[in-house]
DNA sequence: CAGTGGTCTAGACCACTTG
DNA sequence: AAGTGGTCTAGACCACTGA
């Protein structure tokens, strides 16, 4: 099972770079040119072992980087493969306006119907709570909330999870509280309970997952989350709703469109 | 050298959590509980080693567990440390408006001013060049652009850098074409130049950095970058400008406002 | 100088996937 | 059964840091 020669090129043992990073660097270059492509498996730890004359760790180091990156994947038993780069769904930033709303369409599905895709909603959990302190803040500071948790799947893989937190005098006994929130989602009960929609403000981060995002949305190694978090305020300038999502970066490009004024 | 006892537990025979797991997980709880603070140095391999009677590499796996979740980072000859969380500038959606170039601010400074923190442009390169494919098509496919190439410090860290693109019509010949665009940046001149802005979108991904935007941006292992595009347009609806932006996650959480209709 | 992490070797046994 | 990656050992030598 030797590597076709060519392939991989040869080590430069006058370089001051590690072997195993300048065999990442092959491996790299090899992905970048599209000797391999999405999908493809790369060549197997023992071929790798035997083109380049080194012992297994040092290989395994290599493909460790790969993997960092968010370049490669291990299927145990399989191989290590050029990790697929799955479909990315584009978040607009109108997808919170009332038009939606009023067709009834909540805005996750407004997305996932554009796109063409099949969306579920998973582990869905409602119920009071005492907030942490940074939603209490947010939310001026009522002692208890209702928080609303759950996970989205798209064509059954988990992309994000999140919880929306409501002040209980606004949320206890609305259909807010139900599993089911009815037709344009709670942001449509909100609206006929008089809490007329001002705006919306949101805050981005990312950064590396803790193990359970990791497991939460089935990440691969090297596969950051974005970290949204939405504050929803109506036009008397009172915060309603904050939604906090964690988001499996290789899903999603965000889309803002900002005023020049 | 040994460890306090307590500090770390003990290993799980039982359990079916690889080794090396099991000691990432100790010192993750251990961080997470403030046991071990920002910048604090961890145990050192070899006292890990004496405190779970394991192999060396065993640790090391462990450890770089806790590298790629950006938990820790290691310092040859120092000792492996909790990673210090560097200030988070804000970027404000406003940060474009209108207000602020007639004050002759780039919308960076703007940034730094209200954070109070130092800021500079460096590695500034100006040239023309033949667009990208992507850039080309957000920009109607001028057969050359002007691209300005930067690099922002704060504090003497470089925490961004990017590339503007302008169709060569609307640059070439002008302030813009020049190192320093003067007071309002390369905005304030569009607008000179009869270029009324009307409106940016803003499409952000996240996802782990190349070699090379590791080496720009000293990127810790374990740090993501946030990628935002930028398209300007003007009130006629042309395209005037795409910014091209690699942002050190870590450094960074962006603000943006919706209108709820 | 002693202590630290960085690199590398040459094995071993295991768990998983595929034919 | 053969091939794959996952885990682990017990060494070795090196480069960097700090007292």
């Amino acid at each position: 099972m030797a590597l076709p020669s060519g392939l991989l090129g040869a080590l430069d043992p006058t370089s001051d770079r590690a072997v195993f990073r300048q065999i990442a660097d092959h491996l790299r270059e090899s992905i970048d040119k599209g000797r391999f492509r999405e999908g493809d498996k790369l060549p197997s730890e023992t071929e790798l072992v035997e083109h380049y004359g080194v012992s297994r760790m040092t290989v395994r180091n290599a493909l460790s980087i790969l993997q960092g990156e968010g370049l490669a994947v291990s299927e145990h038993g399989r191989g290590v493969f050029v990790r697929p780069r799955p479909p990315v769904r584009r978040l607009a930033s109108d997808r919170f306006a009332r038009r939606h709303r009023d067709e009834g369409k909540s805005a996750f599905t407004v997305e996932a119907e554009a796109a063409g895709v099949h969306s579920e909603v998973d582990s869905l959990e409602v119920k009071e709570e005492k907030p942490s302190q940074d939603v209490a803040a947010r939310l001026g500071s009522p002692r208890k909330v209702l928080a609303r948790r759950r996970r989205y799947l798209i064509d059954g893989r988990p992309v994000e999870f999140g919880t929306s937190y409501l002040p209980l005098d606004i949320a206890r006994g609305t259909q807010i509280a139900e599993p089911n929130p009815g037709p344009g989602g709670i942001y449509a009960r909100l609206e006929e309970q008089g809490h007329r929609l001002d705006h919306f403000d949101e805050e981005i981060r990312a950064r590396m997952p803790s193990p359970h995002e990791v497991r939460t949305l089935h990440l691969a190694s090297g596969v950051p989350v974005i970290h949204l978090i939405r504050t929803a305020y109506d036009t008397e300038g009172r915060a309603v709703e904050v939604c906090d999502t964690i988001m499996a970066a290789d899903a999603f490009v965000l889309a803002y469109q900002l005023p020049a004024t």
